[in-house]
DNA sequence: GCCGTTTTCGGCCCGACTGTTTTCAGTCG
C-alpha cells in the first residue's frame, strides 16, 4: 500500500512536469520530474510524513519546497491539483502517451497540437500515414519511419504490464483478500507466480467456504473500474491502472489442483495434461481423478508426485524441457530469493542517483545487504555528470571515509564505476584510475544503431580488456520502450566466459536485462551471474528479487551467481575469473 | 520551482547524436 501512494503523487508530478514542458515552461519541468524520482523512490510514505509534520513535513523531502509541498498537500487533501486539471483543459493532449514514442519529446508535441491539432498516438498515426508530418519544420521522411516504427512498437507491448509494477499491486490486492472474514488462503497465479517480465492480467485463486463475500470484496476494491461478469467460483473484472484481474474461489481441498491449473503456462498444463491421460488419469482444476476416483487435489506437490514427477517451480513452468527434467529428478535447486549478499549496481546523486553514497549504503544495511559497489556513470555520458578521472579519486576518498565508519556493522562500501564502452569498444578512462577500484563494470550507453556485427565486436572488445569484470544490462533493452540493440548473444557470452567477464541480471523494472533465456544459456556455457538492483534510489534495493526470479527462470543455482557470496569471495573470484 | 562551504538571487548540471538544416533544434536519460 505504502509503495502505491507514493507512486500515485510521483505519477502526479511526473505529469506537472510533462504539461509545464510542453509548454516550454524553463526549469519548473525538470524541478517536478526530480521531485516525483525521489518520492518514487522513497520508503517512507508521503502521506505520513504529511500527517506527523504537515507541509512542514514534506518540505522536508528533497527537492520539494514550498511550491511543490503545496501541490502534494491539495492533492492529499482534495484528490486532484488544480493548476494540473487546468493545463490538461488548456492543451488537451495525452502527453504522457505521446512522449512514450521514441524521438517523440516535448517540443514536437507541442507542433504537433499546434500545426495538425494531434492530440494522442491514434491522430499521430494516422498524420504520419497520410504523410502530414514530414512539411513540418524539423520533421522529415525519417522523422515519419521513426514515429511509425515508434508506434508500432508500443503497440506490441499494448495490454501488458511490467511484473514490477503489477506485484506490489498483485500482492496488496492479495492481503486485502485474505483478511477477508472466513477466507482461508488467497494466492496470485498466473504469470506473476511465474514471475514473467510482462503481465497480461492477475489471476488469484482463494479458498473458502463463504465465496460471496470473497467475491463482493474483490468487486468493492476501490481499484475495480468495472466488472466483466461475477459468480460464485469466478469474478473477472477491470482495474482502474489498466489490467484485468481474475479471482477464482474453490474448495479448500482442491486448492493445490486449482493452482497447479492457473500458474502454468497453457504449453506446461498441455504436457502435464497429456501424462495424466497416458496414466489413466484426469487433471482438471478440481483435481487429478481416476475415473470419478479423487487421486490428488489438495497440494501441487501430490499431483506433481502421482504423475511421477518431481515438484516443479512455478517459474519453471513454461514447457521447455522442465517436464523431462522432473521426470528424471534432473531439476536445478534454484536460486533462493533473498539471497543476495552485495550490490554491484547502485548510482548516487555522483550522478543521476537521488541518494547519497551514505544514504545508499544505509538503505542496503535495511535492506539486509551486506556490501554494495557504487557505480556511477562515467564522463562520455555527460547528460548524468559522468565523473571523470579527478571525480573518481575524490570519490574514492569519501567511500574510504565511510567505510571507517562502517567498520563495526561490518558493511563494506566498493569502489567502481558504471563504465562507458565508447562506439570503438574502448573505455572511457584510463587504465591507471581503474586499477584503484575494487572491480570495474562496463556498459553501453550510446550507438544502439550499430549493425549486429560491429556491436558485437564492441562489446567483446570491451570484455577483453584487462580490468573489466562486468557486463552491466547487456542488452539495453527497456520493456516496452525500447528494443535490445543488435547483439550476437551467443558470442558475446562465448567471449565473457573466456575473458573471465561475469554477466548482469539487472532488476530494475524495465530491464530485467539479461533476461531468462540468455541467462539459461550462459549458465550453460559457465559464464558466472551478477544479481544487481541498478539502484538510483533508496527503495530500489527491493527489486533485487525481480532479478532473482528471471535467474530462477532461467534455471539458475545459487552458485551461479557471485554475489551470493561475501565480499571477500566474491570479490576474489572475480579477480580469478580474469586470469 | 528548487537550491546554497562560490549565491537567500540567480543559476539550473559539464554533451553526443540524429536529422534537420545550411548552422542548429530536439531528444536522450
Amino acid at each position: 500500500m505504502a509503495v502505491l501512494h507514493n507512486q500515485r503523487i510521483a505519477r502526479l508530478l511526473n505529469e506537472m512536469s510533462e504539461y509545464l514542458e510542453v509548454q516550454d515552461v524553463p526549469f519548473k519541468p525538470s524541478a517536478y520530474a526530480r521531485a516525483a524520482g525521489i518520492i518514487a523512490g522513497m520508503t517512507d510514505e508521503v502521506t505520513d510524513i504529511y500527517d506527523q509534520n504537515g507541509k512542514k513535513g514534506l518540505d522536508g523531502i528533497p527537492g520539494v519546497g514550498k511550491g511543490i509541498a503545496e501541490k502534494i498537500e491539495e492533492y492529499i487533501t482534495t484528490g486532484s491539483i488544480k493548476e494540473l486539471e487546468q493545463m490538461k483543459k488548456k492543451f488537451p493532449v495525452n502527453v504522457s502517451e505521446l512522449s512514450a514514442v521514441q524521438g517523440v519529446g516535448p517540443k514536437k508535441i507541442a507542433a504537433l497540437y499546434k500545426k495538425l491539432n494531434i492530440k494522442n498516438c491514434a491522430d499521430l498515426e494516422r498524420a504520419v500515414r497520410a504523410h502530414k508530418v514530414a512539411g513540418l519544420a524539423h520533421f522529415g521522411k525519417k522523422s515519419e519511419e521513426q514515429i511509425l516504427k515508434g508506434i508500432e512498437f508500443l503497440k506490441k507491448g499494448r495490454g501488458r504490464m511490467l511484473l514490477g509494477t503489477v506485484v506490489p499491486l498483485a500482492q496488496d490486492i492479495e492481503a486485502r483478500l485474505r483478511s477477508v472474514p472466513g477466507v482461508a488462503r488467497v494466492t496470485v497465479a498466473g504469470s506473476i507466480r511465474r514471475r514473467q517480465e510482462t503481465i497480461g492480467d492477475i489471476d488469484i485463486v482463494a479458498t473458502t467456504a463463504h465465496p460471496k463475500r470473497v467475491m463482493d470484496a474483490f468487486i468493492a476494491l476501490p481499484e475495480v473500474e468495472h466488472v466483466y461478469s461475477s459468480g460464485p467460483t469466478k469474478t473477472m473484472v477491470r482495474l482502474s491502472i489498466g489490467i484485468d484481474a481474475d479471482l477464482r474461489v474453490v474448495k479448500k481441498d482442491c486448492y493445490g489442483a486449482a493452482l497447479q491449473y492457473f500458474t502454468g503456462d497453457k504449453q506446461h498444463n498441455i504436457e502435464v495434461r497429456k501424462i495424466a491421460i497416458k496414466k489413466g488419469y484426469k487433471l482438471s482444476e478440481y483435481g487429478l481423478f481416476k475415473e470419478k476416483k479423487l487421486i490428488a487435489a489438495k497440494t501441487e506437490e501430490e499431483i506433481y508426485k502421482k504423475l511421477g514427477l518431481a515438484y516443479i517451480p512455478p517459474e519453471l513452468r513454461t514447457a521447455s524441457g522442465e517436464i523431462e527434467a522432473a521426470r528424471r529428478n534432473g531439476l536445478p535447486d534454484l536460486i533462493p530469493y533473498g539471497s543476495i549478499r552485495g550490490d554491484l549496481q547502485v548510482q548516487t546523486n555522483w550522478t543521476d542517483g537521488n541518494a547519497s553514497i551514505e544514504e545508499m549504503a544505509k538503505a542496503a544495511m535495511n535492506a539486509g545487504l551486506e556490501y554494495i559497489a557504487i557505480t556511477d556513470h562515467t564522463q562520455s555520458l555527460a547528460m548524468t555528470g559522468g565523473l571523470d578521472e579527478k571525480k573518481l579519486a575524490r570519490q574514492g576518498k569519501e567511500i574510504d571515509a565511510l567505510n571507517k565508519k562502517f567498520k563495526q556493522k561490518k558493511f563494506h562500501i566498493l569502489k567502481s564505476a558504471e563504465v562507458n564502452i565508447m562506439k570503438d569498444g574502448s573505455l572511457d578512462i584510463f587504465d591507471a584510475a581503474l586499477k584503484k577500484l575494487d572491480l570495474v563494470c562496463v556498459a553501453v550507453h550510446s550507438h544502439f544503431a550499430l549493425s549486429e556485427k560491429e556491436q558485437t565486436e564492441r562489446i567483446i572488445r570491451a570484455l577483453k580488456h584487462p580490468l573489466v569484470n562486468i557486463l552491466f544490462h547487456p542488452t539495453g533493452r527497456r520493456i516496452g520502450r525500447r528494443e535490445a540493440y543488435a547483439l550476437d548473444m551467443e558470442s558475446t557470452l562465448r567471449a565473457a566466459k573466456e575473458y573471465g567477464v561475469a554477466m548482469e541480471a539487472n532488476a530494475s523494472t524495465d530491464r530485467l536485462d539479461l533476461k531468462d533465456a540468455h541467462i539459461r544459456r550462459a549458465i550453460e556455457l559457465g559464464v558466472n551471474i551478477v544479481v544487481n538492483s541498478d539502484a538510483h534510489a533508496p527503495g530500489h534495493f527491493a527489486n533485487l528479487d525481480l532479478a532473482i526470479a528471471q535467474v530462477r527462470r532461467g534455471w539458475g543455482k545459487k552458485s551461479d551467481v557471485l554475489n551470493t557470496l561475501s565480499v571477500d569471495k566474491c570479490l576474489a573470484f572475480l579477480k580469478r575469473l580474469k586470469k
